[in-house]
DNA sequence: ACGGATTTGTCCGTATGTATC
DNA sequence: TGATACATACGGACAAATCCG
């Protein structure tokens, strides 16, 4: 009971009971970490840990700049996916699909692609670039992506990459994600963009299907890397 | 109205659906930023940056002191899945796009099918010889085909072979599969199906790729044929 | 022609979670 | 553990442009 360890054991017991409240309903905003901390005398750390477990148990999500929330009761979340979700295995899951639909979408994108998407595609790159935050970022990334599921003239496929990318921004793999930049470079996600643009550009399935794969694999192996290198903290 | 989890991401989504509405028309106001922030729970950086993907897009136009608009008509993007669901368009994007990701899946299942699912997969192949009627038949077909999607142990592609699986089981298009089946023969499935399993038997994930193309592709072809010669018949 | 009202575009201060020391 | 720097979100305020009476 006076081991560190404990305390954010308790404390997590009494935020558990908090958030548990009948009056919590979901999207209520919760004090702030600083207001958690002072009332039950622990410090923030211990605080901190104890939100992440309700976190991943999905009882609470939280964002940055904005406050602690409560999160929709776990009736309306019976989907197996959101179980794993915020898991690095839903991170792998997601990237391998994406990894065995992307490809081809690119390909048929290269033989069908009507001209007047190709500078669509390159003014997405280029507003890759010039994002300031991360958020605009990645909307532009994958404004990009989309653009290309469009240029196959499939509706359908349109809609099977939006459910993709819909998985995509689920709240719980933005975090992992996140995590993942702060501890790997940011990579030459660019460079791919623009091979699979030039790819387009010339009409070349082959080289578009190639460019795709490899720029998806790229992503797949540092995601691969961080879990492993995660799995082997919490053996240690 | 109550959506707790907010990001430019999902804005995004539901911005573009609204725009897409049929009584959207062109030159049609859309709400003011304000407005879509109130109404979506966020904040208006958040609508702003999602706003600014749509306007890249080329759905939107955004003035500044006059608002925002629906942009052009837009004629060249893929028709709506409802509009065409019954015609053979329709059928050639659902057997493309099941060319798409169903040897994909193949593949992957192939690699990592665990031993107890195969005598399934068999035993799905047997039931559709010992069907008596056409609509049983396409049923153990499906199931069949969700099983190596299932095999892949992914549960982002199984759902998204389930998506793909929804719209093959469409009236409409069932209909339409049933006058091909009158015209064309029934083909070898059967033996596509076959050796489909002998490869993910074998772990032969290039084979069951190529296994699984060549059965759609096949499917493709008799689809086509029906189609043009659907066109050329009412050409006359 | 004028002026008030409204809307997009831009900026800033504050509050909050995140990461590091 | 505690403290600090950092990135982001939100809301308000203001400017510019437009619309309407």
């Amino acid at each position: 009971m006076r081991d560190p360890q404990d305390c954010s054991a308790l404390a997590l017991q009494k935020l558990r009971a908090a958030v548990m409240l009948p009056d919590m309903a979901p999207g209520t905003r919760l004090p702030t970490e600083r207001d958690f901390a002072a009332q039950l005398g622990t410090g923030r750390r211990a605080i901190r840990r104890a939100l992440e477990v309700l976190e991943a148990e999905g009882l609470i999500w939280r964002k940055r700049g904005a406050g602690t929330f409560v999160g929709p009761p776990q009736a309306l979340r019976p989907r197996p996916w959101e179980t794993m979700s915020a898991s690095p295995a839903g991170l792998l899951s997601l990237i391998e699909a994406r990894l065995t639909l992307e490809p081809q979408l690119a390909r048929l994108a290269a033989a069908r692609a009507a001209p007047e998407v190709l500078p669509r595609i390159a003014s997405c790159i280029d507003r890759i670039a010039l994002a300031e935050d991360v958020d605009s970022a990645d909307l532009w990334d994958s404004a990009l992506h989309r653009e290309i599921a469009q240029a196959t003239g499939n509706p359908l496929l349109l809609a099977l990459f939006d459910h993709l990318n819909a998985w995509r921004h689920d709240p719980g793999l933005r975090n992992l994600r996140a995590q993942v930049r702060s501890t790997s470079g940011a990579g030459h996600a660019q460079d791919d963009h623009r091979r699979i643009l030039a790819a387009l550009q010339a009409g070349d399935g082959a080289a578009a299907e190639r460019a795709m794969q490899d720029h998806l694999a790229a992503l797949h192996t540092v995601y691969l890397t961080y879990c492993q290198e995660e799995a082997r903290a919490h053996d240690v």
